[in-house]
RNA sequence: GUGCCCGUAGCUCAAUCGGAUAGAGCACCAGCCUUCUAAGCUGGGGGUUACAGGUUCGAUUCCUGUCGGGCACGCCA
């Protein structure tokens, strides 16, 4: 870690304070030693705190262990000066030359740059998006695809072995409603009027796929529609298109009716649904290693064989005619039914046989990327993990707050309600894949996003995305009008770097693995959205300050080679969450 | 009503699991293009971190309470 080949100077510094701290006390090899980046160059590149926490166990003055962790310091050839300061903080400064010989190491590694091994190869898991393939994707699952791909890809970074998965909520009522509201839709094409019941599906799309249906088949599945109001005769012909127990009627009629023809409906819808979905994540540069099926948990007998292995931890019992799980016992605000008075197993029970099913596929470690008004439902899940024998710990729930649109600094209306939501094909086209994927992950996952809709079309400095986009374009122009060799600069003496602008700039690339591996461990994409934002911005200064392209060769080519190696670090971490890098604007 | 999350500059947000003088961007004001892209840069004012206590060398961060906002409280998914 610390030969020059792969140099981490954080780490390598934090095991130089080590070794000193073992002369003063016994420390074993848990103990983190964390080192944090400076916000002042006068408290040099690196600080460590380590003094001021011995203190207690020492019963010494801070400012006194720090000078004897100085004094035991191993020497390194990194390594500037030490300095104690304020209450006995250890601040450490980089030697120049350690941050110009950086430069070779980033020309030389290119797109694995800031790639390192910290996952040790552990399988991981990201589950994201998993929307219910019951109509276009909107916003807000936009903002999970964001988050979720990106994160997928920073752990891939951080060396971990990662699989991205979409849950297919295949099998619940809401595809049944799906599947009726289209039969409906084809009824009406066949000039059979049956009131459209409120609760239905009302998007537009429900009326292409019954188009699809007639188109191909004709008549074929009008069967006998005068039966699909049997049971509701009794109602209100005003509020028969209003509850849930009559939609709940409807769907039973239509089963009964269309027979073996529902499964063909159904099957339909959902394939379409899906590859409309499937294609719309493509073209957000989003995509996934698996589409797990909810239904094929049913088929393969994993939701029975979940809930007997409940069962025979005596987890469960019987009440009111249904079968519930004591997750009181394990933090759950009250207990949960897994499977219901009329035998049907609840969405719960086959959650559950999702998640025994991952583990049981071998990863170390799931992540699953949630709408945040699915907190209350983490205790449950965590709880079944923890019945049947499984390390709740090893699942991370991820918690994605709602973006909210404004558009003419107005909140743009989202209803969910009559099909009225904005989708995410419409973001897309209205302010492009980039812009989308950038101001998604623009803020900390688990807080509310505004996204300005004006503000990402904007051609702007305003607009973060094409402030960093901007900077990789600008380096490029310059290398444009430039005919050496690229190779020349890694060779190049570096030592001319010597400003303090170029001195920041060159510190600011070393920051890029371990903002990486910080963005891999808290997961959180944003961090690299915001490094980003910072590095381009050094840069800008930089370039509106200091020509590149003067006679003096090496000036010159270290120049270049320190704009080259900005130019990759930007490349990198777009790459990372899925934004382009243009050479041209 | 109960539980979870949140409250930081006029606005949108950071703050590397308790660290040094709380940082950016926008907005506002004043400047910079016969020079590699002005989609850029430079400078300036802006704060009792909602409020009140507590824990300690040290609190935006941890604990308690109050106020304000969001979400969740189904044999839905």
């Amino acid at each position: 870690m610390t030969s020059l080949d792969h140099p981490n100077f954080k780490k390598h510094f934090a095991e130089l304070l080590r070794t000193a701290a073992h002369t003063l006390i016994a420390m074993d090899g848990t103990m983190q030693i964390e080192l944090v980046r400076t916000k002042q160059a006068s408290h040099g590149d690196y600080s460590c705190n380590l003094a001021l926490q011995l203190a207690r166990p020492l019963h010494k003055n801070p400012r006194e262990i720090a000078n004897l962790l100085i004094s035991a310091l191993p020497v390194s050839p990194y390594l500037d000066k030490v300095e104690v300061a304020g209450a006995g903080f250890i601040n450490l400064f980089l030697k120049n030359s350690a941050k110009q010989q950086f430069l070779r190491h980033i020309l030389q590694n290119k797109d694995n740059f800031g790639c390192s091994d910290v996952g040790t190869g552990k399988k991981i898991q990201v589950e994201f998006v998993s929307a219910n393939p019951t109509g276009p994707l909107h916003v807000g699952h936009g903002r999970g695809a964001a988050i979720g791909a990106s994160l997928a890809n920073i752990l891939a970074a951080a060396g971990f072995e990662v699989s991205r998965e979409y849950y297919v909520n295949d099998a619940g009522r809401q595809m049944d409603i799906l599947t009726l509201s289209t039969w409906l839709r084809y009824l009406a094409l066949n000039n059979i009027g049956i009131p459209f019941p409120q609760n239905a599906y009302q998007g537009e799309y429900v009326i292409t796929m019954a188009k699809q249906i007639y188109r191909a088949h004709g008549q074929r599945y009008v069967h006998r529609p005068e039966l699909l109001l049997d049971g509701l005769l009794e109602a209100d012909p005003e509020t028969i298109v209003h509850t849930d127990e009559q939609l709940d009627q409807l769907i039973a009629n239509a089963k009964k009716i269309l027979g073996q023809d529902y499964a063909y409906i159904h099957n339909f819808v959902l394939t379409e649904q899906l590859g409309d979905c499937r294609n719309d994540l493509m073209e957000f540069g989003v995509e996934f290693d698996t589409w797990f099926s909810e239904q094929s948990l049913f088929d393969n007998g994993l939701v029975a064989h979940a809930i007997e292995s409940l069962q025979s931890k005596h987890h469960l019992y019987r009440q009111d005619g249904a079968t519930w799980f004591r997750s009181t016992d394990f933090g759950d605000e009250k207990d949960r039914v897994v499977q219901r008075e009329n035998n049907q197993f609840t969405y719960f029970a086959s959650d559950i046989a999702y998640h025994l099913n991952k583990f049981e596929r071998g990863f170390d470690q799931v992540i699953n990327i949630w709408g945040a008004d699915h907190h209350g439902y983490i205790p449950r899940v965590k709880g079944a993990l923890q019945a049947l024998g499984l390390d709740p710990s090893k699942l991370e729930i991820a918690l994605v707050q709602f973006a909210v649109l404004y558009r003419d600094g107005k909140k743009a209306p989202m209803s969910t309600r009559s099909g009225e939501f904005v989708t995410l094909r419409e973001l897309r086209h209205e302010v492009g894949k980039d812009a989308a994927r950038f101001f998604y992950v623009m803020r900390k996952s688990d807080q509310h996003l505004d996204f300005d809709l004006d503000l990402a079309k904007s051609q702007s400095n305003d607009n973060p995305v094409y402030y960093v986009q901007y900077a990789h374009a600008r380096v490029c122009s310059v290398f444009a009008q430039w005919d050496g060799d690229m190779n020349d600069l890694i060779e190049t003496d570096m030592e001319v770097l010597s400003s303090s602008v170029e001195l920041a700039l060159m510190q600011k690339l070393i920051d890029y693995p371990d903002t990486v591996e910080s963005a891999a461990k808290e997961f959180s994409p944003h961090l690299i959205a915001f490094y980003l934002r910072e590095l381009a911005g050094e840069f800008h200064s930089y370039y509106n300050s200091t020509r590149f392209l003067v006679s003096e060769m090496p000036i010159r080519n270290a120049r270049l080679a320190l704009i080259a190696s900005i130019r990759q670090v930007l490349n990198n971490g777009l790459r990372l969450l899925g934004v382009s890098a243009p050479d041209k604007m």
